[in-house]
DNA sequence: AAGACGGGGAG
DNA sequence: CTCCCAGTCTT
């Protein structure tokens, strides 16, 4: 059954309707990107979705529209702006992809998001679900889309074998999508699919009773639902461990931007290091000596494929005379108590914290 | 084909 | 604790 699965186009009508007439009566209607639909908007909730929950993006979608209201706002942003309105979201990479993007619509689309599939299949960060899901939802047209929750509905009916990693899954799948998209209606189909795949057809407990496929569903019939997709074989996380030395001078800390790849990439951090003996000659490259060294709360940060210990030391420090802080462009002292619009990562937003509360005192 | 890439929430 | 979540890019 993982060969070739055959779909009459009876019953991809009929599943086209099912699908239809339930979300005209239960689907989500009223979420902040389903109103005012433009391909720009659509386009910033999807990247947002990806990999991340609606309750969790509701509130980082509205600030960010706030902000960059349209493809021209984003292009002329800085990119430390742009990460700074994705700080805690995570897979940082989308940020700096949705920002190179918008430049790149800007330089050879005139400022307009383009409407030819492969076009907007070019824009960094941007595959063929969402951009289908981009073309389909705000302009209507005829394009499948195939995220996680499709995925799972999909296979779930047509017992399909796999999990999200393996290629064979995708390329079974993508035909199924193909031929189950309707002519009419697609932008509602592909979003009751979605839908559907998230309130519905969940990873754990589905909802069958009260789904609109239930009959057609093969899973359903045979008892299967908690087999497909196939779970993936779990691999241990290892642990690691670093120091993150934050050196301060007054009422400012100094930060570091990370490269643009890998992990927080492009994102303010603290100096990390493999552990606390490298603490003076870190400073020292940078002009700094130690005065006073703290240990801050140590906590564990979690990655989906590692576990980090992280031991953050605050060091009290003065400028080295005669070296009047060169500053790289790599390095800027932050005034603890201001704003600033600069990404930061999840951990070092943790650890300002606890320097707050301690000067607080 | 497999691994990298974050963080929060649910159970 | 483990697992999942509106994927894409790199190697």
């Amino acid at each position: 059954m993982t060969d070739q699965i055959t779909i009459s186009a009876q019953s991809a009508k009929a599943f086209g309707n099912d699908i239809l007439t339930w979300y005209h009566k239960e689907g989500r209607k009223h979420l902040p990107w389903q109103q005012n639909k433009t391909p720009y908007r659509v386009w910033i909730s999807e990247i947002m979705l990806q990999q991340t929950q609606v309750t969790t993006v509701i509130p980082y979608y509205e600030r960010f529209m706030a902000s960059f209201p349209d493809v021209k706002a984003l292009a002329q942003a800085d990119e430390d702006n742009v990460l700074h309105h994705w700080t805690g979201l995570g897979y940082y990479a989308r940020a700096r992809n949705l920002h190179k993007a918008a430049k790149q619509i800007v330089a050879e689309h005139g400022g307009e998001f383009p409407t030819e599939i492969e076009q907007v299949i070019a824009l960094p960060g941007i595959g063929r679900s969402t951009a289908g899901a981009i073309l389909s939802l705000s302009l209507g047209q005829h394009h499948p889309i195939l995220d996680g929750n499709v995925k799972r509905v999909l296979a779930r009916c047509y017992l399909v074998e796999g999990h999200n990693a393996q290629a064979k899954y995708e390329k079974a799948l993508w035909p199924i999508a193909e031929k189950l998209t309707p002519a009419d209606g697609v932008q509602f189909f592909n979003q009751a699919m979605m839908d559907m795949g998230a309130t519905i057809c969940t990873r754990s407990k589905p909802k069958c009773d009260i789904c609109p496929i239930e009959q057609v569903c093969l899973a359903n019939a045979t008892g299967e639902q908690a087999n497909f997709p196939q779970k993936k074989p779990k691999k241990e996380t290892p642990v690691k461990q670093c120091v993150m030395i934050i050196p301060k001078v007054g009422e400012q800390v100094l930060l570091e931007k990370r490269p643009p790849s890998g992990i927080w990439g492009g994102l303010w951090c603290f100096l990390e290091t493999d552990c606390q003996s490298q603490i003076p000659a870190t400073l020292d490259k940078l002009g700094l000596t130690s005065i006073k060294t703290t240990k801050l709360t140590e906590f564990r940060h979690t990655f989906s494929h590692f576990h980090l210990d992280i031991t953050p030391v605050l060091v009290d420090c003065k400028h080295e005379q005669s070296n009047t802080v060169n500053e790289p462009s790599t390095h800027t002292w932050l005034t603890i108590s201001q704003e600033t619009a600069l990404g930061f990562a999840a951990s070092t937003v943790k650890i300002l914290g606890e320097i707050k509360d301690l000067e607080a005192i």
